[in-house]
DNA sequence: GCCATACTGAGACTCAGTCGCATCACGCCC
DNA sequence: GGGCGTGATGCGACTGAGTCTCAGTATGGC
């Protein structure tokens, strides 16, 4: 993704003001290809000479992931990273070499969840699934798991 | 769980030695209900008058969860929390009322994986459910889900 | 019982994320 | 086009989780 569009008409819709740091960071997000950490930003940002504030940046995470058009992921590390994606319910697969990332909507999962509710008598009103690997143009430079397979 | 010696065993199979503060950690990770986080340790253990240090807290859980019986999830707040836990693969569905958590194996999830695998071309060495709702006891008090149903 | 060494507590440190506040500028309205 | 209310901003101080270092301690193999 290289166009801000998606994300300053998240906000807009919302009836968020589109400022000058909004557009920026919109750019900045859209410029990025695989996930990205609020740190990151703060980098780029300065490496651009934006002039953005580190608060700022922050809060407009936080807003864009309200909006759903932003994702937070927790990395099998610990990391906390965000995603651009599309405002639906959807989960992702990150490669752990290039840290692209793949949107995939419920494959099946309702079933498990279905499933899980069940046999453990739970009401399930969330659900979070996370998968890491390898992506198509990584595979071929390490052809062996680096984890346990799932 | 009110018996510490699963994580008493887990340290000695694994060569680790077996010294107070660790069994007193121990214990008090068994006591746990549900969920807990490091900084509930760390009250815990200075209100019961342990005389624990924070750091030797960080270091036994990250030794336990090295060692697979204590896992770290991550709620939807953001927040981090541990569980105790079998050393398997294995999901945790948690209630968002009480932070019990009940256990569940793969539930019909390694076809969802395949699935992804499949459908995106990544290799997926690695996966991450978490599930939240309320559980059966606390189901009852709350007739309406909190968050949206997934 | 001895001893190598794994483990410990204390406290300083780092780093992500938040908060308060004075100032700025977006965008609605005229 | 200009005025104005208010949402957004930057700054900098703050918080809290987690890490690191280091000297001292105690475990457990012999």
């Amino acid at each position: 993704m290289v166009d801000p569009t998606p994300f300053l008409d998240a906000l807009a819709r919302a009836g968020l003001r589109l400022t000058a740091p909004r557009r920026a960071l919109a750019q900045l997000i859209a410029d990025q290809a695989g996930h990205f950490s609020a740190a990151d930003l703060v980098a780029e940002s300065q490496a651009r000479s934006l002039g953005i504030g580190r608060a700022t940046i922050f809060r407009t995470l936080d807003a864009l992931s309200g909006l759903g058009v932003v994702e937070r992921i927790d990395l099998p590390s610990g990391e906390h990273a965000y995603v651009g994606c599309a405002p639906t319910h959807h989960h992702h697969v990150v490669c752990s070499r290039c840290g692209r990332t793949a949107q995939i909507d419920d494959a099946g999962l309702r079933t498990v969840v279905r499933e899980v509710a069940q046999r453990t008598g739970y009401r399930v009103d969330e659900h979070k699934l996370e998968l890491f690997g390898l992506c198509p143009a990584c595979l071929p430079a390490a052809p062996f798991p680096l984890q346990r397979p799932a």
